[in-house]
DNA sequence: GTGCAGTCTGTAGCAACTACAGAGTCAAGA
DNA sequence: TCTTGACTCTGTAGTTGCTACAGACTGCAC
């Protein structure tokens, strides 16, 4: 669409529709402060322009990395200060990646025992159910 | 203290201790009747014996697997039922192993933009950070 | 008897949304 | 002009799986 002058005052639900957002949520990310109040019109109406689209991108693409709102918060700030902020913000998505690794190894430790026990299963007619009979045990896993 | 058929008795902050579970957790669990509710003492202290304490330990191995609580709650209904439970049993880990596999699928995609834009970044000394450029892109990543 | 640890209940907080209820606003159609 | 329907506003409560109190009671040792 035009744009020079051109998108000034598009309202909630537009924006919610161009960013693939839920429109509650853009609600709670100025809540808490994430995005920036918009201006109101004379009756009330949220009223966003491509700055305010371009910030809720930000944080709906740092949320598909998988960062805290909290992290998220830290990266704008970088935005924000402008004050070589490369450093810094290296160093959020440095700490986000080893969580994320964890999480992984995490989950790859339930992926084995999970397959193991549905091997085991098999066809569901045993009459000791291995799945069931692992849950009683005690750590045998780790 | 000593009964005579064992462990008839102990109180929440012995269980706790011995299944390394928080005590506030073994109240959660029973509120949401994942475990029963204890007979109580005259004075109205939970009394447990070592059943209370075989189910909460399903209830914890069955976290350590990344099961929900309703899921848990269905697989200790199949237990309980005791009515061929092997097949659903089968099907509820095997679900759920399709959910976990599902997230690490989403995590190593997450791993590896991260991986990527930390790489970039290097020293942190660029001028245009690639982290937040990236972050600011519509979405380059499937 | 007095101190302290244990237990009791109920409630509030966390993350990150999501889903209302109940009221007001706005533009188009009859 | 009136009405309808879609949109917006606010505030609050629900979700999952806990965790952490506050304030009162109990049980036991010294």
């Amino acid at each position: 669409m035009g744009d020079h002058a051109g998108m000034k005052g598009i309202q909630r639900a537009e924006l919610a529709r161009r960013t693939g957002c839920n429109l509650e949520t853009v609600r709670y990310y100025e809540k808490v402060g994430l995005l920036p109040e918009p201006p109101r019109t004379a009756s009330g109406y949220r009223s966003y322009n491509s700055t305010h689209e371009r910030r809720l991108r930000f944080v709906l693409r740092a949320r598909e990395l998988g960062f805290s709102l909290d992290e998220i918060r830290e990266l704008l700030r970088l935005v924000d200060e402008r004050d070589r902020p490369c450093a810094e913000a290296r160093d959020v998505a440095a700490v986000h990646l080893a969580d994320v690794r964890a999480k992984i190894a995490d989950l790859r430790r339930m992926e084995r025992v999970l397959e193991d026990v549905v091997a085991q299963c098999g066809d569901g007619t045993l009459p000791e159910c291995p799945l069931i009979e692992t849950l009683f045990q005690e750590r045998t896993v780790n």
